[in-house]
DNA sequence: GGATTAAAGTTAGTATACTAACTTTAAACA
DNA sequence: TGTTTAAAGTTAGTATACTAACTTTAATCC
């Protein structure tokens, strides 16, 4: 099998599942990008947490300065807030607003339908597998990238 | 399993696949980023056969204000050229220019080793089958994106 | 044959995503 | 204690990647 071939599928697949999403999101209305909208599903789950800038780039695997530009995007729509942490000055703690859990209340139907589309073609069996094999490349793709 | 987690990981896997050919070329020293090493290779493959931007398009699965992009900065490295097609006034006909065609034999063995780490971890039936999902999704969420 | 429609690119503007260089604050250690 | 090192963000600059609006050229349809 062509593995370059395997890096430009990855690659397409994870573009369009973002595009399928930010359709559904645009067609339902709301003013936030898939990516946006991953950052506050997190921030959700973690309320009363003291989540930092840092604990949402190890999340979703970004850099520092790709955070930090989805972090000043939700900022300006008032959906989180940010404040210096008290007990670490370096830290920066994210908080949902009111209005922020009021849009991932919102966004919570809405992506589950439109996630499901993603994998209708697939079975349970099947879905299991690929997630184990995404698992096990991101790990190693980690690896590589980070300890030359 | 939860479709959304499935959703980021696809997303992750593409980007991280993407990041690991670009610290590979970087290393070696080449001067050119993943997706155009992808775009010289698609011109590469098939020389003498009149590609338009619309080929390279379909062919990478992207829209075409992103391939003018890629295909504006191949121009200015000199590693293609572009003409008016003859015989349809619209399109723009894409040739590797030799310095191209040095290029991708250059990279030819240092995309197949970087690649090969990817999927160091998969076993053969494994990337077959992982190659068939991704497949079936791709096919799935092209049609769900192109056809509302 | 001339008006309408479609196809192929182009341009402008936004959001990701990265590296590299920098600031600020905390931790380590001599 | 004071210097050095490390950690967390920030800023600047580039490359993808998208939509939307536009131009140019070809094909369709009275």
């Amino acid at each position: 099998m062509d593995a370059a071939n395997l890096g430009r599928m990855l690659g397409c697949c994870g573009r369009l599942a973002k595009l399928h999403v930010d359709v559904q999101l645009r067609r339902l209305g709301y003013d936030v990008t898939p990516v946006q909208s991953q950052a506050l599903v997190y921030l959700s789950k973690h309320r009363g947490e003291n989540i930092t800038q840092r604990d949402l780039e190890k999340a979703m695997r970004l850099k520092p300065s790709t955070i930090n530009g989805i972090v000043e995007r939700l900022l300006e729509k008032e959906y989180i807030s940010r404040c210096t942490c008290p007990t670490d000055g370096r830290c920066r703690l994210l908080l949902l607003t009111d209005a922020g859990q009021a849009m991932v209340d919102s966004l919570r139907t809405a992506l589950e339908t439109t996630d499901q589309a993603v994998l209708a073609d697939l079975t349970e069996v099947e879905q299991t597998a690929l997630e184990n094999y995404l698992r096990r490349i991101i790990t190693r793709l980690e690896n590589e990238v980070n300890q030359p």
